[in-house]
DNA sequence: TGTACATCAGTGAACGCGCGTTCACTGATGTAC
DNA sequence: TGTACATCAGTGAACGCGCGTTCACTGATGTAC
């Protein structure tokens, strides 16, 4: 294995031990090993590295102790995922705050996703990526929507229906749908293909943009 | 694991020992291999499944024989990727055959695109959601430009925008991508997220495609 | 036509690795009396 | 105020696993003489 070496290291290197919380704070620790695998996908970029060892070590603290709090990996894992969730929800609600005209809050909550995807590949690529079959239940389907933040763009594009600036969309949420397919496909590819010769981010996000305003708003 | 005796069954029920190929035609086993990985990523639709051990089982040969043909582990994936990122050409070629209108050429390479993605999601995958660095140098840049169809979909935008159809495109190079980038999105939230409940399949194809064409047609 | 021999296509056994997880335990700390 | 004790927050050692990879080897097969 080509990180073999790597890895050893990490573990090597985690801080000295922690030590252990006061009786009844036994929650403390709960965060904190969500604190360092966060910092660790950060680090590595790769949920590979995500190990229950790498963890611990990372923690100050014996794997058993991972236990205490999370029923195996696949658990921990999950509420890694949830923290990215929330986090990307939160940028998006921020990008909108203030603005008037809905097209304009879509196009902003877009960029802050583009935006938030980019600057975490590996969260984005859990959320979004990752094998249906490796994804946790109560991340699909209605709170996937919630962390897409389709709810309130489909609010929006039906916003925008409504005075005339989408006179050519169909229903709101199939055409929030396309969106954010457009989107997706967008930071997906940027974080898989970096080498690739794509023009700008902002410059292409605004063509994309523009293009989807106009096959939304073109009077036929 | 969760997987643990799945994949030991799995090896253990392979086909039988393979019979040791005549001399001068040690290259047979190469083709066997490829064949075999294909067949367990087809299978078990989890890259993670194509270990040395699975697919040397899967042939009915010992583990060191695969060093016979392939340099190590990753060596034997790129081969399997260099596979699939032919036949994803050809399926796109054979697409656009005798069909004589150049955004028509485009829609049908890109239904093709989408067509044998979500036919071959781990392959699917693979090719375009791997981390870069899981990723060989071979398949980057210029060769994925002619596995994901770019050359001659720029041409074909080219040829719209001078037959008066693509009015509003901009650089066809940058259309093009613009247009992987939307149906790459689509493929890619297909494949990851089977649950959440997207319109049909075709339908949205069709909704995308016609708000692109509307948008880059548009005369403003 | 017969035989020695080099070559080729593999085999068999083992290596060290990191992993998730379990289980019996320890020792500090708060609490009841 | 002092002490026995239950509880809590962990530890330490070990398990068995599958993995990639290496290395010395074997035995059939084609070829040169």
């Amino acid at each position: 294995m080509t990180y073999a070496t790597e890895t050893a290291d990490t573990a090597a290197v985690g801080p000295q031990r922690r030590s252990r919380s006061r009786r009844g704070q036994g929650e403390l620790l709960r965060d904190e090993i969500l604190a360092a695998a966060e910092r660790i996908l950060i680090e590595t970029n790769d949920q590979a590295a995500l190990s229950i060892r790498a963890i611990a070590s990372a923690v100050g603290v014996t794997p058993p102790s991972i236990y205490l709090h999370f029923a195996d990996r696949n658990d921990l894992v999950f509420a890694v995922c949830e923290r990215h969730a929330e986090k990307l929800e939160q940028v998006m609600a921020d990008a909108a705050v203030g603005v008037e005209d809905p097209w304009e809050r879509i196009r902003r909550r877009g960029y802050a996703y583009l935006r938030w995807g980019l600057d975490n590949p590996e969260h984005y690529r859990i959320l979004m990526t990752s094998r249906p079959d490796h994804t946790p239940d109560r991340l699909l389907d209605e709170r996937l929507a919630d962390t897409a933040g389709l709810v309130p763009a489909a609010e929006d594009v039906a916003a925008a229906i409504a005075n005339g600036q989408l006179v050519a969309a169909g229903d709101p949420v199939e055409t929030t749908e396309i969106l954010w397919m457009m989107i997706h496909g967008m930071v997906s590819l940027l974080i898989s293909k970096p080498g690739f010769p794509f023009g700008p981010v902002d410059e292409v996000y605004e063509r994309m943009f523009d293009l989807a305003f106009l096959g939304l708003s073109a009077r036929t």
